[in-house]
DNA sequence: GCCGATAGATCGTGCGACGATATAGACTGA
DNA sequence: TCAGTCTATATCGTCGCACGATCTATCGGC
């Protein structure tokens, strides 16, 4: 029996730290998703032209593997070598809660720093 | 020597994945900070009202360290048992680039979601 | 026919998130 | 007075997963 069993089952609206440990890669996965389905490679470029992070492609395949195996994305039937990806209805609700959390926390945290923090 | 230098020597500003690994606990950590110096343990309330996460004892005091360590927060000298940290000048400069990244990201992910991203 | 871009996959390493656990002072109430 | 709870910090073992290295293969240009 795992230790943990932190798996959304894509049901459960977990605020931020809804994919696996915490997010980071899934996050601008899915963030890219949104715009459509794309395979790895064109993921690997619009998530650095839309991010300026260059995804490893183990990071970028492993992510992809286990976001498929919770049912946040799934494969399309390839035509060619290209293997796209698409959001789920699953995926799309995890990624609005999770973006909305995120965008509420970088907000408070930046409302902060503006806030004359020098206070101490 | 290590196998990645990806400390961002606290003067490149790298703008998503600046601390650590990706971030996570650090932006929460960094962004309750920046509403004034705390200990850990007032850290730990602080975040989970902030953003619904419970902070584990060991994520808490091992990111403290590490980012003590890249000189991003520092520790006042403590009156009693508590062990207030407070934000440096670079860790400021480093959680603004790094907010500033994290909500364009989540920004343009929302975007995608509400421009009918069913056209698919 | 070579080279670079495209495209995908797997493996080994190790950072770091997490829960468990230990320790201890302060305060409350039975 | 002593059990129980909250505050407060620290460390250890496990293991998820990020990452670069490496491999294979197709395609277009030159």
């Amino acid at each position: 029996m795992p230790r943990r069993a932190k798996t959304p089952e894509a049901g459960t609206p977990a605020p931020l730290g809804s994919f696996g440990r915490y997010a980071g890669p899934a996050t601008l996965i899915m963030s890219s998703l949104a715009g459509g389905a794309k395979h790895g490679y064109a993921l690997t470029k619009d998530v650095e032209s839309m991010a300026g992070v260059r995804l490893a492609p183990g990071t970028l395949y492993e992510a992809l593997a286990r976001l498929e195996g919770q049912g946040f994305i799934e494969a399309l039937t390839s035509e060619d070598r290209r293997r796209p990806y698409r959001l789920t209805a699953a995926g799309v609700a995890a990624l609005r809660v999770h973006l909305d959390a995120q965008r509420l926390v970088a907000d408070e945290g930046l409302r902060r720093l503006d806030a004359g923090w020098a206070s101490t």
